[in-house]
DNA sequence: ATAGGAAACGTAAACGATTTCTTTTTTTGC
DNA sequence: GCAAAAAAAGAAATCGTTTACGTTTCCTAT
């Protein structure tokens, strides 16, 4: 590898000499800087990340914490897009796995590293090990959650479920029931848009019309749907915790020759590829994942270029109803 | 931070004395040595990953290549494992984006960051950059590729088809169609593995039976079965080029009146989830995520400790045939 | 022509670890 | 009990940068 030293040595100058024409901290590019950046090109310097990092500080390394499997479409959409931004910004995205760590020492890890900051994309938001990495000096940004007094960036749970609510009405439904993911601050909000939403519009909602399930679970989301269907008070409409569950449900139903959505309508929630892909096409809402992504690094960056003078916000970023053909 | 400094002042020894402690590099554990040891965890020591790498060139963080985007389910499973092995083995990931590296020179960015390799997991493998960097001095794991002289490891796909076909012609299929994926050695393999096995029954396969499409692509998928169904002498049994396409497929094809499998048998491949969550469930291929990524790992960990003697493998990882309802 | 000031460059000290070499301490054999 | 060998600890160099601090060079104004 080509060091400062050898170039300083090819020019005749010295190493201080070359650190300061490649950074751009010589007045303005004279002659002889120009010719060490030249020089310094042809012999394909690139700066040894470790040694500017031990000196500086700064990695423009971030890290990106997601406990769970990747296998969630809208999770792999949103690491795409973090990806994408993060390239854009000149930082690079590491891991940051458990290893060594086992008390999920996650801030640890973080400064071990040298990071610059933290995404983080999904994890137990409860565990000791985050909130201490979201309490701490290095920026840190929480998607899909909400800390007081932390950067976060979360998609529009709340109003999501209003315009859904308000879409289905629109159409006639009067019988909404809503089926729930895992707790948390997700299904938290969503399950107050809902309330909010049929309030407003004067809709009585039935205890048993709301379930608490799971994500991604294909199998329970139909199993509550026949429940559901079984009722002598039945929902014309059922709101699914996502497409992942909604299609599964949506194709085992149609097999046992339950009609979507001629005998019952229902809605998704993520807007994957597939759920446009089929007939009938999911109506479903679909997460900016693009906007989050670029909400996530104006925060992350503002705290890390300006450590004193930022501060936290909590950003919502709204998404877009996809009507489709499963709703009546 | 605390750095071994601080630990050498609290103990009264030298910071030398505090590193080959901490590093095990002491004639076993003279009783200094453990209250060196005992100290540094109470002062919550984590070793400086940038001064370390300076000194040793050792960055104990791998790099991961992966050009396009995480969407598809084999490759954010597999993703998963390589994960999890990184994290057994006490390496971090770092993804190998572009960023200032126009040219597509990986190998720089690397170099730079002082990986001790790279996995690749998917790229452009005619690119001049993938191939400098597989043939540079960094070890580089090849997923799904094959390389003269490098590591690579690759799933069976010329078996499994064998595999595939074998199942469909014990189960009374003699007209077989099959669908390819984009050009490229996975293609180039199955295509291989189906035409060898067809050869082997004795199965005649008319030219209009093999097609060139996409991977993904459930639309033309659709289309392609279609058509093969329009034929005079149609096929009884379609091979797709991956689950996503298929599952699409025959979605589409059941709201257009046709039977799976009755009308026609379909075969997919990767074995996503949602594959067997439906009714019928896929008759699929199922790749071992799981044992490829271990395989990547001895591999480059090899490369990485044994530089001198290690040679390059091609490795092939087989998967498991998952019988499903699709195939009558 | 020269003093004064600005600009450009060089010197050297960091950053936090590892490691070679040297010195000190401990052990061991007689 | 002492010399020699072995073991442990310390001192200092080093990895490749950046940067504070001096020094030199070069201009400009008097």
């Amino acid at each position: 590898m080509v060091r400062l030293k050898d170039i300083a040595e090819v020019c005749g100058v010295s190493v201080a000499t070359v650190s300061r024409a490649l950074n751009g901290l010589t007045n303005e590019n004279r002659e002889r800087t120009a010719f060490i950046c030249q020089t310094a090109r042809d012999m394909g310097y690139y700066p040894n990340a470790a040694a500017r990092t031990l000196k500086t500080s700064r990695s423009n390394n971030l890290g990106i914490l997601y406990e769970d499997r990747m296998n969630h479409e809208y999770f792999s959409s949103l690491f795409d897009e973090l990806r994408r931004e993060a390239d854009a910004h000149g930082y690079d995205l590491t891991f940051l796995g458990q290893g060594d760590f086992s008390e999920s020492n996650y801030y640890e890890h973080a400064r071990q590293r040298n990071l610059d900051g933290v995404i983080v994309v999904q994890a137990d938001y409860d565990a000791a090990g985050i909130i201490r990495l979201a309490t701490s000096s290095i920026p840190t940004v929480i998607i899909d959650h909400t800390y007081d007094g932390c950067d976060c960036v979360t998609s529009d749970n709340r109003s999501s479920m209003d315009q859904i609510v308000r879409h289905v009405y629109a159409r006639g439904h009067r019988r909404i029931a809503f089926i729930q993911g895992e707790k948390g601050a997700v299904s938290r909000e969503r399950l107050a848009g809902f309330y909010k939403a049929c309030a407003e519009l004067g809709i009585r909602v039935p205890v048993e019309y709301v379930r608490e399930g799971h994500f991604h679970d294909p199998a329970e989301c139909t199993a509550f749907i026949r429940e559901l269907m079984r009722m002598d008070d039945k929902p014309s409409c059922v709101l699914c915790p996502d497409d992942y569950s909604c299609l599964g449900a949506l194709w085992l139903l149609e097999s046992q020759g339950v009609r979507v959505p001629a005998d019952i309508s229902l809605v998704g929630y993520d807007g994957i590829r597939m759920s446009q892909m089929m007939t009938p096409r999911l109506t479903t809402y679909c997460q900016d994942t693009v906007q989050i992504a670029k909400e996530v690094f104006t925060l992350i960056i503002d705290a890390i270029e300006n450590p004193e003078t930022h501060i936290p916000k909590q950003i919502t970023v709204s998404g877009m109803l996809m009507e489709g053909e499963t709703v009546r």
